[in-house]
Formats: structure tokens, C-alpha cells, sequence
DNA sequence: CTGTTAGCGCTTTCAG
DNA sequence: CTGAAAGCGCTAACAG
């Protein structure tokens, strides 16, 4: 590998000459600029940043830790990540904790090592946090996605609490009378958000409202959605008019069931999900949704971060509302 | 920061033999030992990678250059390669080229500026790779998903070919008799590959094959799917008994147009994509198609990787057969 | 405008 | 077993 050294004797000057070059400093002669990045290009030579971030103490880099890569919710997320931190000059380098709070915990620590600028880190849903609490003084960080106990931590927030409203909110507005929550795992915070806030507007519009929680435990969204819809139709021996699904992958699932049992979505029975999924719009699909506002969110989070990293201010929290999406399994009254 | 020198300090020794506790080096008392580490839990040290890197002229991190994020291949195809280098110690650096060739040459670049170990690289599919055979000399470097005309280049590749094969012998077992391609890019080196593969065993199974080549650009995969099947309509005036889209997003366009049209699948006409996309295995889509070997793909990438940096032999051009996953869009003779 | 020097945090000889 | 010293590639004062 040639070295900034190498380029020096090259061309006859010293190492300082050539790194003032590199950086682009107005105290080089333009003859000599020139003699320098010719050498550079013709011998190839490309810095290494180890040594420039060891001695600047910054690397422009930004980790990012999210808890599962193959869902298609997060991959969307980096990838809007990766579009905003793009333009303003950072690279990314991002870890996927496959839901294991352990390795979530030591990837953390592994972008901290490789003494990345800031963290945004979407933390597995439910996990445990007061490890962090520790590092965050270290590294400026903000965490993306529900909302967060700890004031200390920094957070940018889907309101999970308003997105089940909009959703009972919906299914009102489309006529119906008698509501239930299917597929909700209570041991994550967002489901559970979404659920206190199904419960509370739904009280308040006077619906007959009810909440499935499964006896047993499905790890996959769809399966809750699946068997926690049909455990409500043996529950209660009747069909709800409206549905609101934990989930997207959830709402599939209760699809499933309906098209096993000869329920029409959405003349018989009106269906709504949350997550908008990449596959939520496709024809066959078509699923009317609570979407959370990615690009806001990760709007917000860019901006703290860098202001975070600039030193003005410690992050606080905020939230982002999320936007009803109106697609075929839902029809508003008079549009029959 | 808590550096090597400070816990030196404060427990009265010098930062080598700090620097061999942290390594595991044997050549310590284990009583200095147990102070040492005392001491580093306590202060809360943590080690700085850049330093470690710079000196040892090893990272442990490896690249990943995909071409886009967002599209759920890439996502599941990074988070299997996650899971394979984490297991032999690696960590990985992501990078998205935003299908961008100028941005892909740059995040290269970038990589092999922060010294990663080696680089996986998903090319864009139809780019241009003149550039790169520069750099994989420097760096170990393997390319995943179509197969490279450049021998210089290590890669391991899907077996296009042998997936529009694959598709067509299908159709055959099928009963089709009359078959068209929707939707093809030809200027991916993928599709083109998937089209050869088509018309070489159409002919040779004596079926009247067409494939469409569309007017217009759509960026859109479905889009294709859906005006591209349009257009055999229109072109035809007549309705194939099997179609091979190009792409799970290309079929579902496909669907698209047979529900407006009235078309029937499987009973009228068959429908086979590839890729096997996350939504095409979800119950109401529930699509027929050639999958790439993801894990086998990965696994042989891994490996060469590995056994490039090690020092053993140059790399070289290993191709990955697909697989047919049969579903309900396409029903076996007999089997009605 | 350019060279000299010191040092970022760590590892790795070489002595002892 | 431990300390001293050199150096990875680069930047940033300080001289000149």
C-alpha cells in the first residue's frame, strides 16, 4: 500500500506538503499541488482513514444497529438512513443484532470501538435498556423507534398510542360497531402502545371493543395474526365488523383465516394493519394501514444526531404521528 | 476516553503489559492480570479499534456493496452474510450504491479507505467493472450474483441460465405449450441470462416461445410485468398458457393485468417468476418460482473471501444452482 | 509556501 | 514475567 510518504519522496517534497494537499489547504503553490496529485494518481494511492481518524479523533462514520435486517421495515429504514446521512457527509456502517440483546449490546460497543461519530440505534422491541444509559454519555446517540422510559436516552418516536387510534378512528368512520385487536405480543412496547390506544378511543366512540391476548406464544406476526383471529371466532362465536391486525405480516394472517372461513374483507368484515410493508400495496394485497412516517422520523433523528455530535444540546425526546394509509380492506360509509 | 495508558497508570504498570493482558498473552502474572482487568471494568475502558487496526494492519471488518437497500433481496441476502461472517469473527461495514454506478466506485473506495479486510460486493446489475479489476488486487475482494465476464474478478454467481431453464421445464411439466417472457431488462446481465436460458430450452422442448421486449422504459419491475403483458396481448391477440415474468415484482404486475382482464391463474394461464421474494410465499399471493440459493450462495462467497485473505490462491468463478419452488400459480399435469 | 516535530492509541520487538 | 522504545499513517502546531 503506498503511503502519503511515499508520494513525498516521489515527488520530492515533504509528507506535510503532501497531507496539506490531500486536504485541500490554500498553503500549497499550485505547481506543487499539481506535481503532488499526479504522483497520487499515478501510484495509486488511496488514504487510510484509520490513521486520519486516529489523529482527527472523528471519522466520519455513523453506526446504526437494528434489530432485524431481513424484515423489510428495517431495511427501508437504512436505506433512508443511509440517503440523509449521505448528503450530509457521513458514512454509515451499520450491525444487525438478529433480535439477540446480547449481540445488540456488543455490536453497540463495537461501533463505539470503531470510534464511530453517533449512533442511531433501533433497539429490539421489549428489550432491556439500562445498559445503554452508561455508554450514551460516550458517544452521542439517539434511538429511533418507540418511545423510551429513560429521559437520558435520546429518542425519536413512532406514536404508537395515536397510530392505534387513527386505526379505531378508521374503522368508526367506515361504520363499524364492534372491534377487536388481534396479534398483539405485550411484551413490546409498541404493541402494547397500539393497544392502549385502540382501548382508550375505542371506549370513547362507544364501541364494543376487545383485545385477543393468545395463550400460547407465536413467534411469527402472521401466526399471531392467523390464530389469534381464530381464536376470537371460537371465543366468541361471532364475527367483528372491523379489525385491527398487530401488524401488516399480522393482517395477512388474519386474511388467511377469512379466506379460509368464507369471510369477505372487506363487505363482511373490515380490516386495518400498521407498519404500511413493502408488500401492504401490492394488488393482491391492498391492505388500508397505519404507516409510520419513516422519512420524518429519520428526518428528526439526522437532525439531533447532528446536532448531538456538534455538541449543541443533549437530544431530548420527540415524537412523530403516524399517517393513515386508505387502501381496499376498508370502505368508508356512503362509498359502498 | 479511557485509553491504555490511563489504566497503566492507575494500576501501576506499563501500558505493554496492559496492551498483552487485553490480547490474551500468556507472559502475565495472572495476579497483574486480574488488577488490569480490574481496573479497565471499573473505568469503563474500552478499546479503540483505529489504533489496533492502524498498528496490526487488520481490521476484522469486512465490506458489503449492494445496490439497493430497500429491495428485500439485498436486505435478506446482507443479513445472511451478517450471520456467516459473524461466525468466523468478522464485522461488516455496509454500504448501499443507491443503484448508482459513480456512488458504488466511491462507498469501494471507502471501504478499502477504512482497511477492511475484504469486500463483498453485489454489483449493479448491467454496470460497468473495468474499474474494479484496479482494486481487487489490493484488496480481497468477491463479487455475488450474476456471473462476470471478467475472469480477473472473483465471484460467485446465481446460474441465470439455469433458473430460465428451470422456469420453462416447469411450464413444460405443466403442460404448457404456448410460453412468453414478461418483462425483461435486457440490459441487466441477469435478465439476458434468464431470457437464454428460457429460449435455448423452450426450442429444444419444442414450444412456441415469445419474449417481450417493451417500447417504453419502466424502472418499475412490476410495471414491466404489467405493460409487458399487456403488450403480448395486444401483439398476439391471444392469451399464452404459461408465462415466465422476469421477476416476483414483474408476476405480480402480471396478476395484475389477469385480474383485470379476467384472466384465470393457474387454471388459464400459468405464471412463474423468480427470486422468491418474502411476499411470494405470503397465502394470497402464493407464487411459483426459481429461487436463487441464497445460504449456497453466501456460504461459497464466505469461503473464498476467507481463503483469499488467508493468502490461499486467487478466487476464481463458482456459479450456484437455483432452485423451483412450486406453488399455486402453476398446478402439475395430472395434478388438477 | 514548506519542512520539522510531536503525537493520536495501540502492538511488538528487544532487553532485562 | 515486565518495562522501554519504536512505529503503524496521518495531521497539526510551530518554525522558518
Amino acid at each position: 500500500m503506498v503511503t502519503i510518504k511515499d508520494i513525498a519522496r516521489a515527488a520530492g517534497v515533504h509528507a506535510s506538503t503532501v497531507s496539506r494537499t490531500l486536504s485541500g489547504s490554500p498553503l500549497v503553490k499550485d505547481e506543487t499541488k499539481r506535481l503532488i496529485l499526479d504522483h497520487c494518481e499515478k501510484m495509486g494511492y488511496m488514504p487510510n482513514a484509520l490513521a486520519r481518524g486516529l489523529v482527527q479523533n472523528r471519522t466520519q462514520n455513523l453506526g446504526m444497529l437494528v434489530p432485524d435486517l431481513s424484515n423489510p421495515y428495517y431495511a427501508e429504514l437504512m436505506s433512508i438512513v443511509g440517503n440523509a446521512t449521505k448528503s450530509i457527509g457521513y458514512n454509515m456502517l451499520w450491525c444487525n443484532s438478529f433480535q439477540d440483546e446480547e449481540l445488540e449490546l456488543k455490536y453497540f460497543k463495537l461501533l463505539i470501538e470503531n470510534q464511530v461519530d453517533g449512533i442511531i440505534m433501533h433497539p429490539i422491541n421489549g428489550g432491556r435498556l439500562e445498559a445503554y444509559t452508561r455508554f450514551v454519555k460516550n458517544v452521542p446517540t439517539v434511538f429511533i423507534g418507540d418511545i423510551l422510559p429513560q429521559q437520558a436516552i435520546a429518542c425519536v418516536s413512532t406514536d404508537n398510542e395515536k397510530a392505534g387510534s387513527l386505526a379505531v378512528e378508521h374503522l368508526y368512520a367506515c361504520g363499524c360497531s364492534s372491534v377487536a385487536f388481534i396479534g398483539a405480543d405485550l411484551r413490546k412496547r409498541a404493541h402494547n402502545n397500539r393497544v392502549k390506544g385502540f382501548n382508550s378511543t375505542a371506549t370513547l366512540l362507544g364501541l364494543d371493543a376487545s383485545v385477543v391476548s393468545l395463550p400460547e406464544d407465536y413467534p411469527s406476526a402472521m401466526d399471531r395474526g392467523y390464530h389469534g383471529f381464530r381464536h376470537y371466532l371460537k371465543q366468541y362465536q361471532r364475527i367483528p365488523d372491523g379489525v385491527v391486525a398487530v401488524s401488516d405480516y399480522g393482517a395477512i394472517g388474519v386474511m388467511k383465516a377469512c379466506q379460509e372461513e368464507g369471510i369477505a374483507v372487506p363487505s363482511a368484515m373490515q380490516l386495518i394493519g400498521f407498519d404500511n410493508l413493502d408488500f401492504s400495496s401490492l394488488p393482491n394485497i391492498n391492505l388500508t394501514t397505519v404507516a409510520p412516517n419513516k422519512e420524518s422520523l429519520v428526518e428528526k433523528t439526522t437532525a439531533m444526531l447532528s446536532s448531538m455530535i456538534d455538541g449543541h444540546g443533549p437530544g431530548g425526546h420527540e415524537k412523530v404521528v403516524p399517517q393513515l394509509i386508505v387502501r381496499s380492506t376498508t370502505i368508508k360509509k356512503g362509498e359502498l
